[in-house]
DNA sequence: CCGCTACTATGACGGCTGTCATAGAGGGTG
DNA sequence: CACCCTCTATGACAGCCGTCATAGTAGCGG
């Protein structure tokens, strides 16, 4: 990975959204998130001194940030966009990297909401807010797909809660499966202007 | 709840349930479980000489077996049943849990597939087998409104991911608007005879 | 009463956790 | 050189974790 430009304090961030993806938050322990970021344990007071909930934070927000740089990725490369080839694109990255790279990791910001390590109220603001920036670019690109307003932000968050479901289901299963159901049930209702209410 | 006339043995598994689905796997420990069980610390090692493992697992499959019942019983309980109706049943469940008891808690299921303590490679297959044992009953139901076979079990992964997409999203957001939303834009689809790929 | 089984009580063990205190490089700037 | 600020090193701390060893109780069949 092209992450040893960054700096040590970015690198932990890094690491941490991997880590905390991979095994959840509680599993995840610093001294783990120091050996794989390959940064000095002595920093990790020095760069968070809000200890592990403001470097579990930072990690969601990363998601997040991150996330939503993917979906505007996904519709420069794309030559004719609609709502289903977005809601492919979204999908996609998910089934190609479970079929290169194994089950092992889900998505961080669901682990930091799952797995809250009994108080952390901040870590369910962050994961509200990677959430909502995640929506964000979902729902501007369905507007200029010519979707009402009105729905476009109701149709962002059936998609990103279908997709976060079958990410969960296909890692209990070790199958693609319900990621390629998902997209192929959910994706022609992206595209139609079916009303609501029938 | 009516929980004390069992025996502390399935009392344990249900707490451990219950626990497990608010802080998740890694931070519910088993002292925590055998005092909201109100069971003997002693029995432990009797009733569940796999360790912890077992216990998470046999809380796994008690939630699946859970999810499966209550399926059937909205089915029961539904004077004239179709997809739509099924779905907001059991959404419904989740918005009124949290807006009566608070966003504490999500599914157990979720928690136990992304909290994995590392290793744990028998509670993936729990986990895989809840879903199948949930997914069941609506896929059943749905072949009995008249939807195709071919059809009736991916329906049943696009609920059940889309639902627990959106229990995820509602607990960060400590709002039900994602379960609403969910519910308002999946249901007409549901029950429209929409084809896959248009 | 004996013996057996099912269940419970108690305490300790090693290991890992996040946090913290203390000290020390390194490099600019006055 | 002296100073300060940023960053790093190291070790210790109390606390919790799952596991295990040992002992003990209750009840039943013989």
């Amino acid at each position: 990975m092209t992450v040893s430009r960054r700096g040590p304090r970015e690198r932990m961030v890094f690491s941490a959204a991997q880590l905390i993806r991979r095994d959840g938050v509680a599993a995840t322990g610093l001294r783990d998130v120091v050996e794989h970021a390959q940064a000095p344990r002595g920093s990790l007071r020095h760069y968070f001194p809000g200890g592990k909930e403001q470097l579990v934070n930072e990690a969601v927000e990363w998601a997040g940030r991150y996330a939503a740089k993917r979906v505007d990725r996904f519709l420069a490369e794309m030559p004719e966009p609609s709502p289903s080839r977005l809601f492919e694109a979204m999908v996609r990255q998910w089934t190609d990297e479970y079929r290169s790279a194994g089950f092992a990791a889900g998505c961080p910001v669901v682990a930091a909401t799952v797995d809250r390590a009994g108080s952390a109220e901040s870590t369910g603001q962050a994961a509200a807010a990677a959430f909502a920036a995640w929506n964000r670019p979902v729902a501007r690109a369905l507007t200029q797909m010519g979707v009402p307003a009105g729905r476009a932000a109701s149709l962002a968050t059936l998609m990103i809660s279908a997709l976060e479901g079958a990410i969960v289901i296909a890692r209990a299963e070790r199958d693609v499966r319900a990621l390629e159901t998902v997209l192929r049930e959910l994706g022609p209702l992206l595209d139609s202007g079916v009303a609501p209410r029938d």
